[in-house]
DNA sequence: GTCTATACCTGGATAGAC
DNA sequence: GTCTATCCAGGTATAGAC
């Protein structure tokens, strides 16, 4: 069968997920394959290997992007300050719920986000990935967008702050991976929690 | 020497904080303490052992708890509720900043956190404790105390929602463990956070 | 590409002298 | 209580037939 390099990449994620990387052996993936593991050493060099192009596979998988709506793209220069000044809460709204149904509902995305949460500590490459996509990458990036944003508002705030309370409350539900409280509940709390920070922000 | 069994518990968790409990063996122990592996399964039964030693440890560790500062103990019944909806301000914040300070900024506390973060998804009683100390059970707590102390103002909340927002940044900025923000800078945001949460509800 | 077989090593744990 | 020596299970990885 020709996908098998793609069905390996699976598997290995959903048991990478579930036990960590050490707490997985070579001899785990393959008979969950139902192959030897001699047969998986033709498709990839090492366990390693199969860890480093599931991280690769994530960097360029498809997952809502600001840009996606109509938000600004790159960082904060001269330059595009009146596109970040002038941007629209609602498509903020948007691409944060999108975002957040992403994280949490996508298999494949929910066990490599659960994966980057233990590996972060051994392994730069995993620090670097949640730290972009999930902790200061995106604080950044809203720090500066509703700092700007709010610039033209009544009450200037700062961004940081800003951008700690609008996100972190979606950032912690995300961590709530089929824990206590799951799927539609876990969604309409982050919702919930959406409006009210932009009704109480714009009021 | 009579601190053995303390000494192991204490480079041991710097370890496994380090590179997970899969990722450090005994020899790694016992090298870093200068005994051979032998002398070491004289105090613990084995690995294992001295993970849940650890556990254990903290369980009974002191740490900064509601009722050092005279907020209400125990869960929400009819015979306290008067007691939540009088709760102190600013004693909450006194309180929610003394835990935020001890689970950054004490070494074993920190390291355990880190652990525990690790952990949770492997380990049942790891779970629990991340539930409980982190999650579930603050938020829970809180949403209690936040629900009942609104009622008695001009505009009563929901606590599931406060507490969330009033939490999740600080659990956000706890997970910041050594990495981009350090030390005081840490600890400031964590404040204006709490000043501006009720700078915002009290008004 | 998959199999069987195997080399090689490290890990947890124990035995027994001192 | 600590040492040396050792056992054994299980891990990664490779070789070579089919």
């Amino acid at each position: 069968m020709g996908g098998m390099r793609e069905k390996i990449l699976q598997v290995s994620l959903s048991l990478f997920a579930k036990d960590g990387y050490e707490g997985v052996s070579v001899s785990d993936i393959s008979e969950k394959l139902n192959i030897t593991k001699g047969a998986l050493y033709r498709h990839f060099q090492g366990k390693r290997d199969i860890y480093d192009a599931i991280l690769t596979r994530v960097e360029e998988h498809v997952r809502p992007m600001p840009a996606d709506f109509g938000l600004p793209r790159g960082p904060l220069t001269d330059a595009n300050r009146e596109e970040y000044r002038r941007a629209d809460p609602s498509a903020l709204k948007l691409y944060a719920m999108a975002a957040f149904r992403h994280w949490t509902e996508n298999e494949f995305a929910r066990s490599f986000r659960q994966l980057l949460v233990m590996e972060q500590f051994h392994d730069e490459r995993a620090a670097g990935l949640m730290s972009v996509e999930f902790v200061s990458g995106i604080l950044g990036y809203l720090g500066d967008l509703l700092g700007e944003m709010s610039a033209l508002t009544s009450v200037p705030a700062q961004g940081d702050l800003l951008a700690l309370e609008f996100y972190a409350p979606l950032h912690m539900l995300m961590g709530f991976l089929g824990a206590t409280i799951h799927g539609e509940k876990l969604a309409s709390l982050a919702s919930r929690h959406v409006d009210a920070f932009f009704d109480r922000w714009l009021r």
